[in-house]
DNA sequence: AACACTTTTAACTGTTCAGTTAAATCGGGC
DNA sequence: GCCCGATTTAACTGAACAGTTAAAAGTGTT
């Protein structure tokens, strides 16, 4: 009864099957939706009519809701990381390179709204869908890692305080980043719109850059 | 049929009117489960069951689903600067008392983890129930004031760095304080719970102080 | 040409859920 | 004692929605 007789309408014959091609249609419409509208606040029907494939076929490869959810959960992070490769510390001071790997962070937050309200969201969540996921983790070590060599060698040139904790330097700069786009709606409600223009975002960046400099470098006056 | 000629089980007979107790018992379930599971994952029926009333007067004082989260979320502002009052940042030096707020703004921000996840929710609702809301506003407003006043005095004192600006501050402050909260569960299922057991609270909150200080003071090496 | 996997279609099921209805009773202020 | 607002109860409505079903036919591989 399909691929019918009369291929009237823009039913595409020389039709290609194309199965990653179908999940990613699916990931990228989903992923729009879920981070609009929250796991319970989307509807599979509303993501099937803007797919160019059927509900059925949402089934047919996630499963249920859930399953679709946790893809989509995985998919921002991978889609994340894979951007994060762009940033090039080599032949820096420790200082110029943290200066830069928080320029950057700030940044590419910035550019990432749909991750972080999937964060956000997954929060809301308890992180519950995260946890399951072993994939996510391997992404995240790597900052780690980044920021201990940074750290390693901050010391190692006298420049930064002993003792730092790459772990609570992460989380130092991911909490001005991250802020800056997730609660950017409330804040600018209450006080107005002013630091997310271009000016207000460079004198942000520019302070979020110096708060962390100025503490983790050596001089107590 | 009810107040029936037998008050067996818990019903209360002597039973009195208490419009205010009623409300205020609903609010009181219902910010716990809107926090809880956010405005499309909360069931008015689970609140209504929870509650000591019953469905009907949810409606009866509420109108709908929405008008409750509306006055859920004021509520929880309004709590919030009720206990904001405590603080009292009289004969310090202003470093001592910018010292004393982000310290204080720190530990308020953990022991209000309902009105962070209201916060989240609303953000992830672009705001739209808290841009109506004309009572919230005035709230917030006090806490820039305090700031501006710090600063000034700070400027005076010659200890602060001519300039500054008390939105961008407070959103500096905000940052670190809430993210602690808002990103706890992702980032300890990516990082450990390190951070978030008493020593590690103690450090950040130290390092958050620190943080701000060096941002604000004068010395440029 | 056989076989497994992919895709289409649209109706259907069963449940969940916000919001309603109706009639009755109760408290309290006047 | 009268009236109005507060409260109770439980069933009901109607829509929304996750997930299913079934039969058919296409594609791609070997």
């Amino acid at each position: 009864m399909n691929k019918p007789l009369v291929p009237n309408e823009k039913k595409k014959q020389n039709w290609k099957q194309n199965p990653e091609a179908v999940k990613s249609d699916i990931l990228r419409i989903a992923t729009e939706l879920f981070a609009a509208n929250g796991l319970s606040g989307t509807r599979i029907d509303e993501i099937a009519a803007r797919t160019e494939t059927s509900k059925r076929m949402i089934y047919y490869y996630f499963g249920d809701k859930e399953g679709l959810y946790a893809r989509v959960l995985e998919a921002a992070y991978a889609k994340v990381r894979e951007g994060e490769k762009k940033l090039n510390l080599e032949g820096l001071t420790a200082a110029d390179a943290l200066a830069e790997l928080v320029s950057f962070t700030f940044d590419h937050h910035r550019k990432s709204p749909e991750f972080i309200r999937m964060v956000m969201i997954e929060n809301i969540h308890h992180a519950q869908y995260l946890k399951r996921s072993e994939v996510i983790r391997t992404v995240n070590v790597a900052a780690i890692d980044r920021l201990a060599e940074i750290i390693r060698r901050g010391e190692a040139e006298g420049a930064f305080r002993p003792g730092l904790d790459p772990v609570a330097l992460h989380w130092q700069i991911s909490a001005l980043s991250f802020f800056n786009v997730s609660n950017r709606p409330t804040f600018s409600a209450l006080f107005g719109p002013g630091l997310f223009g271009p000016e207000g975002q460079n004198a942000l960046r520019g302070q979020a850059v110096d708060m962390i400099l100025s503490h983790v470098k050596v001089n107590d006056p």
